[in-house]
DNA sequence: TATGAATGAGATTTCATTCAT
DNA sequence: AATGAATGAAATCTCATTCAT
């Protein structure tokens, strides 16, 4: 009988992680079809093909189960957009593919997201607020590596100067803003469209020479 | 037996009106204090000082209650930032007041609208999704405002040229980060402060001359 | 039309004191028949003929209910004790009468007597141990009775002298031993044989004249 | 490959040995800290270092390994109080080596007994009662024993005439209830004087000349 | 022999809503 | 108009036991 090159425990490895998946997959399906409320552990592990029961071999209560599960898209979308970045182009460049990166991805993943944007409660201080600091650490991640490129460009006298942690939190609130509205069909206009003007307006706020715009791709 | 003067049906409406108004104060002070999951018929109606059967006898469900408290908060912080607007101003001066006035008001319901800011479900959900446009209407209400009071600078060639509807999208969605970012306790400055550095940000944004800046009061 | 002469309220509290007094006895059934694993809310409510929902609108949780029913019983048990005794007697004969009484007592509930005496959990330590420490007060009422009454007669010389505390705990012991035995069916004798087989011992342990013994009534 | 002396059969033998003391271990462990409802597989089976379908190798099902826990130590208490007692000695000095030796064994296993001692739920339950028969059997051999010291001592002429049977259980009884009373910290003494202190008792009970009592070690 | 993932059957508790009074 | 007891339908979580590997 001849042995197949997977070990043993390395099989069970790859059932217990597709298993996890299924789970954190099921959870977003549900959350972006019907919200948070719709979120039963029922409702998750038939989705995910198994018993209620089961899923306690995964996660330790529900509340984990859904944070994991939106945890892992933001990390995932925050690493799609940091690869977009050409770390060699400029500051306004970079900028604008933050910007162009950001609002193509989140339009990628608009039915949980639709949801995401509208219902924050994840956000709201749970029992020791610990899951709140977690996801909130996503968001200073990016808020954070905006503000070092304004900063950065602000040093090359290619911005204006200005309080640049502020600026990358609008910067992004706008980001957010802009792809919210397409998700609640609030949008006449394409992703490329939204994406541009989105990008002429800050061009406008941050640019010394600005005025004649166009950004550069 | 003594008649009162005010007629039985009269003091009855006085009631009335005073339980509904009862019941709608102390939902949201559940909301603002605990969330909407906090939100129980039971609470609800111990705070009003009535029992739960009644509040079924002003309201036809749960939902309804609390869509009826949330919906008259935003009309009335509608009302109460138009009141501020002086309607012969310059629409640069009247879209300085609309802000100042908003963010003011948002700050005096912070403990409610920190809730209502990561929390929308009200925005999605709703079997037919009515309640959802209903809530939705104020929030166009107020941008239409703005888009006008855009409109008119730019017929005047106070304001550069642009798209008033998107423009006016982005000035509520700023000021409402703004506000929010306030609440989470994110901002290290005034209110007064922030109101400014945003009108700043704007003046750049909107005014042909611009440049010099300085918001006028 | 006739009005009853029963308030409504009193007669909304005579139907909650019923509800409550079915539920403490539908607990003690399900103890007495299968012990307190068998115990659930599900079998309670059924027996009680009203619905799982139900019972919280009289006891917080289960084990509140089921503290309260044995409280109950504990206490009942205790006041037809003392109500058996004639406090002009002589400390040797109350001390015959406890004897008898609580043997008599303890053989009328011996369907629930036989759990409780095996299954002493409820005196193990509770999350904050008071409940515990609430059922342990009766079992303390009652030895300090005896305790007062050996006191009394040893002062009398009536009783050999003694450590009053410890000789109480002893007899306490012995006769809940004595109803236990009968319980299990370890016991030959009629409840009058083991009675005064009990009240023998005591009298050779306690009495100073004694040898003569014979239980006096 | 070299064969260790000893056979493969002999090998699995100690290792099964090894494992079943394990589990038996680790059970009365859990019981002793925190009760028989703190009984899971999952948790006796880690604190035995193997997994929980391996106990099922080794006991039929959680009852049957419960069970098993509590004989051993019963067994083996039993083993050790009948070892304390020099068969050469007088009945009387027979029985106050068995007091002593019970209670100082008791005390040994405190942690244990304390809880055994509240919960005697495995006296009850049991389908069809085999295994509260099975454990009752050591009771009533221990009994057996004392019975047996007191006729002996009757028909010597040592004790007084009784009903040895009856007398065997409330020695049993008190001694237990005594080493009972300490684990729950309701005694002041120390394990030699509450010793001394039954014994003391005792003499006064059985005990012809008595009176002097002096217990004779 | 040993593993541990999976099952499936409860158990407790919560609440919106109804309805007899 | 008002009460609040009662219902009934979930929802979360736990575990003994089984079984494929």
């Amino acid at each position: 009988m001849i042995q197949s090159t997977v070990s043993n425990s390395s099989r069970k490895e790859v059932l217990q992680s597709f298993r996890t998946r299924s789970l954190l997959e099921a959870t977003r399906k549900v959350i972006a079809a019907e919200g948070f409320d719709a979120v039963t552990m029922e409702r998750v592990s038939a989705e995910a093909g198994m018993t209620k029961g089961a899923v306690y071999l995964y996660f330790r209560s529900k509340d984990h189960l859904i944070v994991a599960a939106v945890e892992e898209v933001a990390s995932e979308m925050l690493r799609q957009i940091e690869a977009r970045v050409d770390t060699a182009a400029t500051p306004w460049e970079r900028l604008c593919q933050i910007i162009r990166g950001q609002l193509e991805i989140m339009e990628a993943q608009k039915d949980l997201l639709r949801v995401l944007l509208l219902d924050r409660r994840l956000l709201r201080d749970s029992p020791r607020g610990s899951q709140a600091r977690r996801l909130l650490k996503y968001r200073e991640r990016h808020e954070g590596r905006i503000k070092n490129l304004l900063d950065e460009g602000i040093k090359q006298r290619i911005f204006r100067a200005m309080d640049a942690g502020q600026a990358a939190f609008y910067i992004n609130e706008m980001t957010i803003s802009t792809a919210g509205r397409r998700m609640m069909g609030r949008s006449a206009h394409s992703l490329e469209r939204d994406s541009e003007d989105l990008i002429g307006f800050l061009g406008l706020l941050l640019r010394k020479s600005a005025r004649q715009s166009g950004a550069s791709r």
